[in-house]
DNA sequence: TTGATATTGAAATTCAATATCAATTAAGGA
DNA sequence: TCCTTAATTGATATTGAATTTCAATATCAA
């Protein structure tokens, strides 16, 4: 069984909710694609697995995966939210190529601890942050 | 003649665009407010001044004067824009408290350069950018 | 197997943002 | 000043993502 699978098991039994096929497809098509995918992008492909899940479902459940750290909500402000892998996956930020949509991860530790050297001197406790470099990727120039 | 109300009329006159009633009330409320406000909180206030303005307006004009350089989008991933003062001001992130939602602009230029470095380092031709910190301001910790 | 309770899909609904359209208005030229 | 033309308006309908509703169904501990 994979962590992913276990984990999902252990946060729906500590809650008293439910194991159910459906949780069982999407979950398992959001861990074999390695990708930033809007709830479509998830719903078009579960379908295929099992006809009848329903777009309310894939909603329902990518809120559940990012609950149990799953997963993680990405939005950049065109008006749909993209889910990406969390777990197993350091904190990273998003440099997204304008021209193919591409997301590529990328950090440095520099930054982030001149963020928290911004915040201190603002008085801020922060908690958590986004940052997003839009431009032309290496692919596309 | 505020030099926001100059630049508008500017670039109407260089677009073939109509200098009206409702245009002139919408700057004249966005730039007398120092805010991040949302489309809906600058109607509330804009038709306090002119009862027959349409919400339809007020998108369409704050569209037009982030095209001027007057105002500038601000998405944070809750599903609604809001619109800051962009003319004079310099380029900025936000500090954005989770308690009382209010907006702290900072600027770090080493943060700026390393985001350069980062991108320079993965082949990424960067136009604009993007930071948030979410966590809990000076006043509410 | 049963029964309490969570879950489901379809459809309705919400909410921000956009498009449509007939009536109105700005603004340059006569 | 008056005309003409094209832009603009507000009301309303529409879109599109996300959420809620609800009756039917499935899960799972006992």
């Amino acid at each position: 069984m994979s962590k992913g699978l276990e984990m999902f098991i252990d946060y729906l039994k500590k809650k008293d909710l439910k194991l159910t096929d459906q949780r069982k497809i999407i979950l398992e098509v959001f861990l074999k694609t390695e990708k930033h995918l809007a709830v479509e992008d998830l719903y078009n492909i579960a379908k295929k697995k099992d006809q009848s899940i329903g777009q309310a479902t894939v909603f329902r459940t990518l809120k559940l995966l990012c609950e149990v750290g799953i997963a993680k909500e990405v939005t950049l402000g065109d008006g749909k939210t993209r889910y990406e892998h969390k777990y197993g996956h350091e904190h990273h930020d998003h440099l997204v190529c304008l021209e193919c949509g591409r997301f590529i991860e990328a950090v440095d530790s520099r930054i982030e601890k001149l963020q928290d050297e911004l915040c201190k001197s603002h008085g801020f406790l922060p908690q958590r942050h986004k940052m997003e470099i839009f431009g032309i990727c290496k692919r596309c120039r």
